[in-house]
DNA sequence: TGCTAATGTTTGAGCAGTCAACAATCTACA
DNA sequence: TGTAGATTGTTGACTGCTCAAACATTAGCA
């Protein structure tokens, strides 16, 4: 008993649980309300969020698997879901015929106008409750300074 | 195209979008890791480190479950493979029938302890390599004022 | 004292994602 | 030109979790 695992702490350690935490907290509030009123998932309100973004509302689906961080046969079935739904559609690449484009349709568009409305309030109200713009820009920056990225521990861009 | 949706912007959401970013990323290569040489998924980490913090090194399911942010069926699963393991065992709580406690073993306290030399090493790198002290304390004491529970936003322990 | 409600846990069904294996296509270079 | 290797995407098998329902126990209260 005196051999505790008193080690296991530390600023670092502080710091990585609470972001644990935050993230599951946030993200089962964000992702119920979703869920409960438009019937998207968080990855999928992502995925058509960065769609919309994308010029042509259309991206490859290796870009947009890198950009919300799943793997390639995740993007798969998250987009067979919204294509089922009708909010995306696929198009193929005529320059190279093994890439496929996910497209925004414009009902997916309208979805994500519709899904914006509460889960951007939900998303401001939770940060902007807490914190001050500046704090906000602070969380941010710092936050920006995390590898955003997959396991490339080694190389830098 | 004229009417993007750019109202899907601002400091709030960048931030948000950040923190989901990070997470996916850093949750992978810390699990990975910890599956690769002990076996352990990032959770049954967390569960054993509750487990060695608490008194007696047991816990309630619930008291568990809420720690680490897990529904009860979700603890119970995780459980599962802890105790099949060897890590973790279960004790009948005497004065309420329905409780079961779950207790570190020795083996889930010896395997928790050589999984943190590892695990705890890159938790330090990581945040350490790209943040210093202080600002690692403001990034802990920002982090601390997002939600850390499940649904509860409105009621007040 | 006995009924109702709350609490603690488990179970079955299902979903969202992973990994590993695969097929198809493109690229580069001998 | 042919072929080896990289890139793009899909599939099958599995995992880790959720939700809803069940069950046992306890607590509150008429």
């Amino acid at each position: 008993m005196s051999s505790q695992v008193s080690v296991l702490r530390g600023v670092e350690l502080e710091a990585w649980v609470r972001f644990l935490r935050a993230h599951a907290a946030i993200t089962r509030q964000f992702t119920s309300e979703l869920v409960a009123t438009h019937g998207l998932t968080l990855n999928d309100y992502e995925v058509l969020l960065h769609l919309s973004r994308a010029p042509d509302r259309s991206l490859k689906r290796v870009d947009l698997a890198e950009r919300v961080l799943l793997t390639p046969s995740g993007i798969t079935r998250l987009l067979a879901g919204l294509e089922r739904a009708g909010h995306v559609s696929r198009r193929e690449c005529e320059s190279d015929a093994r890439a496929i484009y996910a497209v925004l349709t414009d009902e997916g568009l309208e979805k994500l106008r519709r899904a914006s409305e509460t889960h951007l309030a939900s998303v401001r109200a939770l940060f902007s409750e807490r914190f001050e713009k500046g704090e906000l820009e602070t969380l941010a920056s710092l936050l920006d300074r995390l590898p955003m990225r997959g396991a490339d521990d080694a190389c830098e861009e």
